[in-house]
DNA sequence: ATTGACCCTAAACCTTACTATAAGGTGTAA
DNA sequence: TTACACCTTATAGTAAGGTTTAGGGTCAAT
């Protein structure tokens, strides 16, 4: 197996050395070897890693999900049950920001909507007669 | 005008006393007139300030942009058309977000449906298998 | 031997929108 | 006057995922 320095293998997978730093420092990458200088050396296996890292961010993951996924991965008793289980978590969570994003766009289309015209006074403006709204506990 | 301490503001906008005091710091409402005491004192169009940041919030509108928004309306010569600049830009804003998150639903979905079973080991899930994925650039 | 690219650490900093803490002063009712 | 709720300030902490800085050591080539 070739082995690699920090530099090589941040552009081997894609990030920047501080993260792969930040990375071993927040447990995601096991404590790296170190040569006699204290460089950090690196198995080709490792660029194997971070790209799961980046792959699982990129289907909506957080780092301590991921953490916990790495420690799925790395047990041999883990079956897929376990991996399913938190991707229908992660499918329901996301979801649900779809939705409240989607509220969002309603909610402000709508008064986009009503918005008498460009050139009109503020005190005609749906969007911020809106905001400046009552509030029905206000006696 | 009725005048209100920090508290009972807080109470009728439906915010706590240190959220005030943040906004004040953050410029998002002017400085408080003090009573000899050094307790701050607001008239009821403070009520209608924080509603406003609050509405805005429910639209997506982060405190920076919250700010530009107080400042166009607490100028006279702005028309309808800056609110709208605005709101638009944050449709178009809240659109990407959502088709982010569509994408991340629909890959993590497929990969998802393609798992072969809950007993299964993980060298055959299709999950991890994509996350493990090779990078093309890896010769 | 020196240059320049690379590596090391610890610690601080970034963004967003607050929340919490410590240590103390004020207002009011019984 | 003694509670007690309320107010003040400055400072630090939170989550998330890094990035930056300061101050220094190493490696390879010339």
């Amino acid at each position: 197996m070739a082995y690699l320095t920090i530099g090589i293998l941040a552009k081997k997978a894609g990030v920047a050395t501080e993260t792969i730093r930040y990375y071993e420092r927040s447990q995601l990458l096991p404590p790296a070897e170190r040569l006699q200088s204290g460089y950090r050396v690196y198995g080709t296996d490792t660029v194997k890693r971070i790209r799961f890292i980046k792959q699982a961010q990129a289907l909506g993951f957080t780092l301590n999900e991921i953490m916990d996924l790495l420690a799925l991965t790395d047990n041999d008793d883990t079956d897929c049950a376990a991996i399913n289980a938190a991707a229908k978590a992660k499918l329901t969570e996301i979801d649900q920001k779809i939705k409240a994003l989607q509220k969002m766009q309603n909610g402000l289309s709508v008064l986009a909507e009503r918005c008498p015209g460009d050139d009109k006074p503020l005190t005609e403006c749906s969007i911020i007669n809106h905001l400046y709204g009552k509030d029905p506990s206000d006696e």
